[in-house]
DNA sequence: ATTCTGACTTGCT
DNA sequence: AAGCAAGCCAGAA
């Protein structure tokens, strides 16, 4: 279904600029909201309608199945990479992965501002839920 | 309420 | 460098 979270998430997936990348868990924190294996599971069933690319294991190892359209889009737009990509695209063999280290989004201020905006709707909606009792104790 | 299941991470061989 | 075990977070059964 179609959530804050899963709404949230996508519009964050959309500002990441071509040629650069951040993992999973990279995108849970900037939201402030929920972990890797939450926006993994938002980018499997949403993911299709953003540059799903450029989220991707913290190892930079693209997500599974996809591998090879994946590389095709990293080599197009000047992604960083790691490993013998090249053995992959002849023979289907060879290990090769994302270079995070370089290749990492660096949000600009701008960035960040979007990005908070993103993050405090989400957090303004996701509000109406209960507080659990035994954080309420002062 | 409990158990299972992932486009996850990290730490330790 | 690569594989494995545990930990982790939420939604679904």
């Amino acid at each position: 279904m179609r959530t804050e979270y899963v709404e949230a998430v996508l519009e964050l997936v959309a500002l990441i600029p071509a040629g650069t990348a951040v993992a999973y868990g990279d995108v849970a924190e900037l939201l402030g909201s929920g972990g890797p294996r939450q926006v993994g599971s938002v980018m499997s069933h949403h993911g299709s309608s953003v540059p799903w690319w450029r989220v991707l294991k913290s190892s930079g190892d693209a997500p599974p199945g996809l591998e090879h359209e994946a590389l095709a889009l990293y080599l197009q737009e000047g992604t960083p990479l790691l490993g013998r990509y090249d053995d992959f695209l002849r023979t289907g063999e060879g290990r090769w992965r994302v270079d995070l280290a370089s290749g990492r989004w660096a949000p600009t201020d701008a960035d960040f501002d979007r990005i908070d905006a993103i993050a405090e709707r989400l957090e303004r909606e996701s509000h109406k839920l209960s507080v659990p009792d035994d954080e309420m104790t002062v």
